[in-house]
DNA sequence: AATAATAATGAATCAATATTCAATAATATG
DNA sequence: CATATTATTGAATATTGATTCATTATTATT
């Protein structure tokens, strides 16, 4: 029998990263995906069942490994609510570090999926934001974050506001370096732009 | 002759934002938005030359609204400059307050088209942007800003954090309702989440 | 070396839908 | 009222590209 020569899967999902990154899922073509990858047009269908899920898979790996790295730092590191938020976001940042690409697709394609019902990498991505929320709680608890903030609006906005400069970084690494963009999304989050 | 009957450019437009909100921009069908209209599929072509055209119109006439809302309101009014950055968000706020739609619409399709070079709302959408830096800048130069900060990449970390909000209003909007999502900007982005 | 079993190929198929256009409708004008 | 002119229609066309599948290639096993 034949055996499988190297690992088209991965291949693959990497050629649709980068297609998807550069056109978009919608004009992103399969032929253009196994043509990257290095595959006939037809293997691509040997390891996925279509196009979406291509997409789906690349989120499912995604955010599962931002929601275990997360999970692990924390648990092992003594600290507190602030450092705490900073973890989170070096955490997302770094998830990106090695591929401008997957953050284009995150940033570009994420919001589609959310409306699809069998999007499974939701359950990761929902555990990423409990874990955010309760460090917003844990803060507010002792008195270090401010009361008045309203958990769950906070987290959607800090995400957004990080999301919105990786999408910047992943355009024009140069203009926007990723420690520039780590080290202002940690300072905003937490001080905001009024001088103390 | 035959005399045009109603505004038809304005109906395909309506109704094109709220099935670009419904279904994406790739999902819309020519046929629906026309049946949405009111006209036949055919007529959608006497007012736009395309599907994309479409979606530019609505970019077009958004940032050319929110550009010339805040050139207008803060020459008139004098404001210091977290004032005036709670006017900007208000702009931006109020822009949608009608029409949740159009917010999905913003939010699920800006990104695509900022690579398009014949995007031109992007004008204005870059000169609105220029009033937030300017702003900031001033805001820095009278000590009232944190001087530490990159004035480009806090606009984007506000901005990202606004249109999050702003999408998660129009997806639910009695679960996060307006006037907290305007009030919760402003907080955060002024002082950040830590306790004075 | 022959066979069996699976992997891989890529041209052909097929469906979806954006766009076109020949036909029809409406009304201003003389 | 007849005509000319422009607006509107929606069925037909054309294109695009996702997906299929008959064919070919590869290698483990005997």
């Amino acid at each position: 029998m034949r055996v499988r020569e190297g690992d088209k899967e991965k291949d693959i999902l990497d050629a649709a990263i980068k297609v998807f990154a550069h056109v978009g899922f919608h004009n992103a073509k399969i032929s253009r995906i196994a043509e990257v990858a290095g595959v006939a047009t037809g293997s691509v269908y040997l390891y996925f069942r279509n196009k979406r899920e291509i997409l789906l898979k690349i989120f499912d790996k995604l955010w599962l490994n931002v929601y275990e790295g997360s999970e692990n730092a924390l648990q092992k590191k003594n600290l507190n609510p602030p450092e705490k938020i900073d973890e989170m976001i070096d955490i997302l940042i770094d998830t990106f570090i090695e591929s401008p690409s997957l953050a284009l697709v995150f940033v570009n394609e994420q919001y589609h999926l959310m409306d699809d019902e069998s999007a499974s990498f939701k359950v990761y991505y929902n555990k990423f934001f409990e874990i955010g929320e309760e460090i917003i709680k844990e803060g507010i608890k002792k008195n270090i974050f401010s009361k008045s903030l309203d958990v769950e609006i906070l987290r959607y906005y800090i995400i957004g506001g990080v999301r919105n400069l990786l999408h910047q970084w992943a355009r024009e690494p140069e203009k926007y370096p990723l420690n520039k963009i780590r080290q202002a999304s940690k300072y905003i989050t937490k001080y905001g732009i009024i001088e103390k």
